[in-house]
DNA sequence: TTAGTTTAAGACAATAAACTCTTAAATAGG
DNA sequence: CCTATTTAAGAGTTTATTGTCTTAAACTAA
């Protein structure tokens, strides 16, 4: 699996909050539910980006979050590096410590191509840009394509 | 992490194997202690590959592992496959089941392109030509170097 | 001020992945 | 035949990931 299941939530969920592009919050309970996604779970993956300034949040009847300036600005790439972290984008295929042009694993050369691919898609576009497109495109966010882009 | 660490550790094996040019059996004790491999572990990993016709056994004194014809010829995709499935490359980035052309989730489009990248990167060479580059250019398959490819 | 709603935080449980250990079966060589 | 060696098979353990539950803190509105 390229991405674990709390990232793919995690980006998700951040799809879910650029797509309603006012910026008001919105529960996690309603997104949860809405995703298909644990409420409890969602919830701590959610902390993750607040933590780190890429969402907001306000406790409280009609609180929630939403995607801060800096989340808006941001590609799935700075999601992903939040919730995975850079292992993906910088680790050897085969997991060997000190792999690198001077000693390389067999798959060292053809490895760094193909990684710059992923962090490449990942980092195509911001969030605003693919909020954008998904309203013209009717991206789907969840497996029984329940949800709506608006 | 792309490949789970029981591939990356039958990669390394068939690679081991794969350097190892003439068709003699192999231990996977001796394996296991030259590559730094659990030798439990590795055994059982090894155990799918033969049962995929990738490699051949012998039990008792003298007896290992060896790659079979089919194996010589297998690339670095047929033992992906064999070890953690096709998942990789055949299913949505977001792990929404039913995600295509139809109705693709926001990452659809460059997924697959990306994914194709990945397939292609595996299916480049067989573990024959592998094994040639690798004694030119002295790949390694060990974190200290330890290996040498003869 | 009080009750209800919501995120925050962290303990807890279930599942999956990674790793270990024991026993069985096959083989070689004395 | 007997013993040692090696893979095969599968049970068991540990660790990481995923998912659940409870309580606290912040906030709203009545």
């Amino acid at each position: 699996m390229l991405l674990s299941k709390s990232c793919v939530y995690g980006l998700r969920a951040a799809l879910y909050l650029a797509a309603k592009r006012d910026g008001s919050y919105y529960s996690i309970r309603t997104m949860s539910e809405e995703l298909d996604i644990s409420f409890h779970f969602l919830t701590k993956i959610l902390q993750q980006l607040t933590a780190d300034s890429l969402l907001e949040s306000y406790k409280g009847p009609n609180g929630g979050v939403r995607l801060s300036a800096k989340g808006k600005k941001s590609t799935l790439f700075d999601l992903v590096i939040a919730i995975d972290g850079p292992g993906l984008f910088t680790e050897c295929a085969l997991g060997l410590p000190g792999c690198g042009s001077e000693e390389p694993c067999p798959l060292h050369n053809s490895w760094i191509d193909t990684r710059a691919s992923i962090e490449n898609m990942l980092k195509r576009t911001n969030l605003t840009k693919i909020a954008e497109e998904g309203k013209e495109k009717h991206f789907r966010l969840t497996a029984d394509g329940h949800f709506s882009w608006s």
